[in-house]
DNA sequence: CGGCTGATCGTG
DNA sequence: ACGATCAGCCGA
């Protein structure tokens, strides 16, 4: 189970986005439970990929999309929202994916809460939405993603018919890389955060 | 569309 | 130390 996501996230990281879609995303704090299935990702390279934080410099802060798959990179943005993704990437080289959007399963009371909205489909269809609520912060960095009290478990790989790919969001100057294909979610879903 | 907000990183 | 930048979100 544990060795399943490392072995589904020690691939070329556009691969590793793939697998991760339908995957169980869960959080456990002192407040309850949530609990969600992702449906949007975007992988970001190494050194290649001028959309991707490591192919800027390799520092304090973007070492760990070098280090160990499976662990968590979280990182603050704009000031006030946090990001999720995943290390992901082949044996020495380096990247990660980043969960865009997560159909909620459990804990919609809470998820609510945190987000301040009645509205299910605005809860996690959005990389800061669904950090809050999941209520993750940098203080995950470094976590590692197969241990409470935030864990991934991998399901089925989606069919490639159910699978959509798309440029990745607002990479505006990350040259001929803003064009590649390595955003996927699943086609029709309803959660996705953007058509 | 514009305002919010602060860690990060290159420059001096 | 300073300033530019930013893988978002919200409300109008």
């Amino acid at each position: 189970m544990k060795q399943a996501l490392f072995a589904l996230c020690r691939q070329p990281t556009e691969l590793a986005a793939c697998s991760l879609l339908g995957a169980r995303l869960v959080s456990d704090t002192p407040e309850g439970r949530v609990a969600g299935r992702i449906v949007e990702v975007e992988a970001y390279g190494g050194a290649a990929d001028r959309g991707s934080h490591i192919s800027r410099a390799v520092t304090e802060r973007t070492k760990i999309m070098a280090a160990r798959p499976g662990l968590a990179y979280v990182y603050l943005i704009y000031g006030m929202y946090h990001c999720l993704n995943v290390v992901a990437h082949a044996d020495g080289e380096a990247g990660a994916v980043l969960v865009r959007a997560v159909e909620p399963l459990e804990g919609l009371d809470l998820m609510k809460a945190r987000r301040g909205t009645e509205r299910v489909r605005n809860l996690c269809n959005g990389p800061g939405k669904l950090c809050q609520a999941f209520g993750i912060t940098k203080r995950h960095n470094g976590h590692c993603l197969t241990e409470a009290p935030l864990y991934i478990v991998p399901g089925e790989k989606p069919a490639e018919a159910e699978v959509a790919a798309a440029p990745r969001i607002n990479i505006d100057y990350a040259g001929e890389a803003k064009d590649w294909l390595w955003r996927f979610y699943l086609k029709g879903n309803q959660y996705v955060s953007k058509k």
